[in-house]
DNA sequence: AGACGTACCTGACCGC
DNA sequence: TGCGGTCAGGTACGTC
C-alpha cells in the first residue's frame, strides 16, 4: 500500500487499538522478507507492552517498553491491521495477539517489506534509517530548503522529489499528482526550476499529501474494522491512473510515460 | 558523488 | 485453458 499518507493513516488507525496492550504470543510464518526476520524476533516481543505507535519516513515504529521497538516497513504490497477474530490468509508472515484477544496481522504478498525488532541504542546505526532524507510534514522542509534541494540535481523533477535519500513519503502516485498540482512537467530538470515554481511545488506536495490523510482519517472507522481493506484511500487521483481521461483542469487527455521504469502521468497542457 | 539500471517476489491481466 | 510477456503504490545495491 505505501506512500506516507497511507503509512500514517495505518499508523493513527492502529494506536488507539494496541497502545496500552500487552503482547502474549507471536507467531512468524517466515524468515525472510526483505532481510531476513532476526531469529530474536519473537522472543524479544513476547511479554512486552506496546507505548506508542509513530511513523518515520514510510516506517511504522511500534514501541515497546523494554526501550526495543518493533519496526515495519509495507513495502509495495504489505499491509497490517488488526484483526478479532482470526482466519489465518496467504501470506499471514507475522501475527501478534494481545492480551485483550486482538491480533495484529502483517500481511505481504509480494515479501518487498520489512519487519524487525530495534533497540533504541541501535536506532542511528539503522542502515535504512541512516540514508533518510528530510520529513515533507516538518519545518525542516519548506521554500528555502526545496529550492535548495532541487537547484543542484541533474535529474527529473519527479524523481527528485521521490528519493527517499532527499524527501521521504513521497511515491509513485503523490509524485505525479504533486507535479500536477504545481503545473510542473515531470520530465523537466530539478536544476532548471525556479523559484516561483519549486515553491508551488513546495505547497503542492504538503497539500496533496495532507490531503490524502485527510482522506484516509475519514475511512478509518472502516479500517478499524480489519477487514483487510486497505490500500489507498483517495480513490480518485488527479492525473494517477488515468491515462487518456480529460484533465480537471482544461479536458486534455492525460498522458502516461515511463521515468526510470516507472509509470508517471501527467497533464500536457497544464503542465510546463 | 551522482545518475542509472537491476534485483527482490507474487499475482493479475492481456494477447495468442 | 495455458503460456509468456508485462505491469504493480518501494528501495537498496552494483556499475559506470
Amino acid at each position: 500500500m505505501p506512500e506516507l499518507p497511507e503509512v500514517e493513516t495505518v499508523c493513527r488507525g492502529i494506536a488507539p487499538q494496541i497502545e496500552g496492550r500487552s503482547i502474549s504470543r507471536v507467531k512468524v510464518n517466515c524468515k525472510k522478507l526483505r532481510i531476513p526476520i532476526p531469529k530474536k524476533f519473537a522472543s524479544i516481543l513476547k511479554g512486552r507492552k506496546i507505548i506508542r505507535v509513530k511513523r518515520k519516513a514510510k516506517y511504522i515504529v511500534i514501541e515497546l517498553d523494554s526501550g526495543y521497538s518493533l519496526v515495519i516497513h509495507l513495502g509495495m504490497s504489505g499491509r497490517l491491521t488488526i484483526q478479532q477474530d482470526y482466519q489465518p490468509a496467504k501470506h499471514d508472515h507475522i501475527v501478534i495477539e494481545l492480551d485483550n484477544g486482538s491480533l495484529i496481522v502483517f500481511n505481504d504478498t509480494r515479501k518487498f517489506g520489512l519487519a524487525t525488532v530495534l533497540h533504541e541504542t541501535e536506532f542511528d546505526d539503522f542502515k535504512f534509517f541512516k540514508k533518510l532524507g528530510i520529513e515533507p510534514l516538518s519545518k525542516e522542509l519548506n521554500t528555502v530548503q526545496l529550492f535548495k534541494i532541487l537547484e543542484k540535481r541533474k535529474k527529473n523533477i519527479k524523481s527528485v522529489i521521490m528519493d527517499s535519500s532527499i524527501i521521504v513519503g513521497v511515491g509513485n502516485i503523490y509524485a505525479s499528482e504533486s507535479l500536477f498540482s504545481a503545473g510542473i512537467h515531470p520530465e523537466r530538470l530539478a536544476s532548471e526550476i525556479s523559484k516561483k515554481e519549486s515553491d508551488r511545488l513546495f505547497k503542492a506536495i504538503v497539500e496533496t499529501l495532507k490531503r490524502a490523510i485527510e482522506a484516509g482519517g475519514s475511512t478509518l472507522k472502516d479500517y478499524a474494522k480489519a477487514n483487510g481493506e486497505s490500500g489507498y484511500f483517495q480513490h480518485q487521483f488527479l492525473v494517477y491512473d488515468q491515462q487518456d481521461q480529460p484533465c480537471s483542469k482544461c479536458k486534455r487527455a492525460i498522458q502516461k510515460i515511463k521515468q526510470n521504469g516507472r509509470a508517471t502521468y501527467f497533464c500536457g497542457k497544464c503542465q510546463k
